[in-house]
DNA sequence: CCTCCATTACTATACGTTTAGTATTAAACA
DNA sequence: TGTTTAATACTAAACGTATAGTAATGGAGG
C-alpha cells in the first residue's frame, strides 16, 4: 500500500522527494483512508531504491541540508500496473485502503483490465457474502450466537452487501465510459 | 488486537496453550475479521509473559514434544479491561476489527462503563462525519475530484454512516437491557 | 539583529506481523 | 505392520509500521 503510493505518486506528479511525498499524502483525501507515516514512506523508498523500482535522480543540498529526490524507473511502472491490479481484483472487505489507494491510480491500466479485475472481486465478495448467510443459519439454528457476536456479523453482513454494491456501481460506471469512448 | 484476543480467551475459556488458542481463532466467527497468524499468537504470549500479564501455568510433555499452558494474571485482567475500554471507546471506521474483538469480550466491564466507552466512539465518528461532509462540499464547488476520488469518497462516508448506526444500536440495546436488569 | 518557533528532511530503534518453515506424534490405510 | 498423511506445537528470520526522535533552515516578532 505504501509502495503503491509512492510509485503511484512518482508516476503521476513525477520526480520527488520524501518530505514532498509526505506532503501530498497528508493534504489529498488520501489522508482519510491511508496513514502513512514519514517512516514508512522513507523506508519503502530506501527498499525500491534497492531494488531498482525507483532511481535516485538528484540530491539538492540547501546549506549542510541534503533532499533526495527520486524518479520512478521502468521496473517501478511494471510493479505499480501490478499492484494496481492485485488490489482491484483482491477482496476489499476488511481492509479497503489499498483499493482505494488502486482506484485514485487506476488510469494506469487499459479498461478492460481493470474490469476484469474488479469482475474477480465481485466474485469473490459474493462467494464471501453467500458463505456468511449460510453460516449465520446454521449458527442461528443452534442458537450458539451471543447477542453481541450477533451484532458483530449482522455489521459485517451490511460492510460486505456494501463493498459489493460498490464495487457493481464501479464496474457499470466504467461500462458506460467503455462505451462512451467507443463512440 | 493481538493482545486483546489472547487475554480475552484465557480470561474466559481458562488456561490454553498457544495452538489452543490458534484453534479457538480459527474455529470462531473471529477468524471472519481477525487473521491471526500462529507466530503473532506465541510472540504475543512470550510477550504477554514477560510483562507479568500471563503465568506459564504448566508444561504438558507428550514424547518428546512440550505444550506449554498459560494462564491469565491479575495484571493481564487489569489490561485486558483497558484494552476493551479503549477499543469500545476509539472510532472503529478504518479497522473495525478492535471494536468486535473489544465487543466479544465486553461482559468484562460493567454496563456504565460500556455505555461511556460507545457514547465517546459515537461523538468521535459523528465528528469524522460532520468534517467529510463539510470537506466534501468545498471540493465539490471547487470540481478538484475525479470520477474515482468522488466514489472513494462517497463509498467512505457510506461506511463512516453505517458505523455510526451500529454504535447507536449498541448502545440502545445496552441501555435497555440495563433497565430490564434493574427491574 | 537576534531569538524563537515552525517547517523541512530524515533517522534509529523497537515493535508486531508475515512467510515459511521444522519436528514430533497420531491416525489412516493398505 | 509399515508407510504415508494429517494434526500438533512451535520457531527463525525477514519485513513493514509506529514511536519518537534529530538537526538544519527559513521566517516572524520583538
Amino acid at each position: 500500500m505504501t509502495r503503491m503510493m509512492i510509485l503511484g505518486l512518482l508516476n503521476n506528479f513525477g520526480s520527488m522527494s520524501g518530505y514532498e511525498i509526505q506532503q501530498m499524502l497528508q493534504s489529498s483525501q488520501t489522508e482519510m483512508w491511508a496513514y502513512v507515516q514519514p517512516a514508512s514512506i522513507y523506508h519503502a523508498l530506501r527498499k525500491l531504491q534497492q531494488e531498482g523500482k525507483i532511481i535516485l535522480e538528484t540530491v539538492e543540498h540547501t546549506g549542510l541540508r541534503a533532499k533526495a529526490i527520486y524518479k520512478i524507473a521502468e521496473d517501478g511502472v511494471l510493479e505499480l500496473r501490478q499492484l494496481i491490479e492485485q488490489s482491484l481484483s483482491k477482496s476489499s472487505v476488511v481492509f479497503p485502503a489499498s483499493l482505494y489507494t488502486a482506484l485514485t491510480f487506476m488510469d494506469e491500466l487499459p479498461v478492460p483490465l481493470i474490469l476484469e479485475a474488479l469482475a474477480k472481486q465481485e466474485r469473490e465478495i459474493a462467494a464471501v457474502m453467500a458463505a456468511m448467510k449460510h453460516g449465520e443459519e446454521m449458527k442461528a439454528q443452534a442458537g450458539a450466537m451471543t447477542v453481541q457476536a450477533e451484532a458483530v456479523f449482522t455489521n459485517i453482513y451490511a460492510q460486505v452487501g456494501m463493498q459489493l454494491e460498490f464495487i457493481r456501481k464501479l464496474i457499470v460506471d466504467l461500462e458506460s465510459r467503455q462505451e462512451g469512448e467507443s463512440l
